[in-house]
DNA sequence: AATACATTTGCATAATGGCACAAACGTGAA
DNA sequence: TTCACGTTTGTGCCATTATGCAAATGTATT
């Protein structure tokens, strides 16, 4: 009858559930940002990004900006140009470890056939 | 030196990055809603996890509602009480099928070596 | 039916976020 | 230096959101 058994078991959860990760991937342009970068699979420039993108080249430049503050994407500078692309390791790591957390925590997905 | 190789590889990614789900996520209440509720490993009334938040319990019933619409929480009516419980399994493979699409899609994270 | 309790919903307010436009900044070339 | 180009930043507007409080709803008990 242990209702509220506070198990440390997802201690790094608080780590790797940050808001700002999350809230840069609420939105619909900057998931669809993403995605392209992640299909180019080559560093895009800031105006490339926005050819695809229905919002104004200054709104794309602070989508990146988002999401690279976010730990998403990387950015590098070559000339006048500022190339982004996916941090797909970092992300997939991060992914995979919040899942992992998760599983650990909550076993077999002991979902609401309790009491 | 196809710039831009439009590869079909993250083709599942549109279906699983939905601003619905990181939108829930993206607020820090919400997510240590989350964590308590998977620490807690039971279902959770709506009071309970109101104890452990600084809000007030209508805005708490709020977020949980939000949680539950983005498909990260179930909702369980017992009498006067609605207790809340994480749905570890499919978020957990929500989590590990983005985690796929983006390691097939950017392989070695080829970053920014290119060009 | 009347009451008590848990939760949800209506409403007003303050804060945040996305957007376009214009101006500023940085960089390379003439 | 002057210029053109790519990017970032300032500003204002509008939509969305988080919040608290009060009222309404639902549910079991008396």
């Amino acid at each position: 009858m242990n209702k509220l058994n506070e198990n440390d078991c997802c201690s790094g959860l608080e780590d790797l559930l940050l808001p700002r990760m999350f809230k840069a991937l609420g939105d619909p342009n900057r998931v669809s940002i993403l995605i392209h970068l992640a299909e180019c699979c080559a560093p895009c420039s800031v105006s490339e990004v926005a050819d695809f993108c229905p919002v104004d080249l200054s709104v794309v430049s602070r989508h990146l900006a988002i999401l690279r503050e976010a730990g998403i994407l990387e950015a590098q500078k070559r000339g006048k140009e500022v190339y982004y692309t996916v941090c797909s390791q970092t992300l997939v790591d991060t992914l995979r470890s919040i899942a992992d957390a998760i599983e650990s925590c909550c076993p077999v997905d002991a979902n609401l056939e309790g009491n």
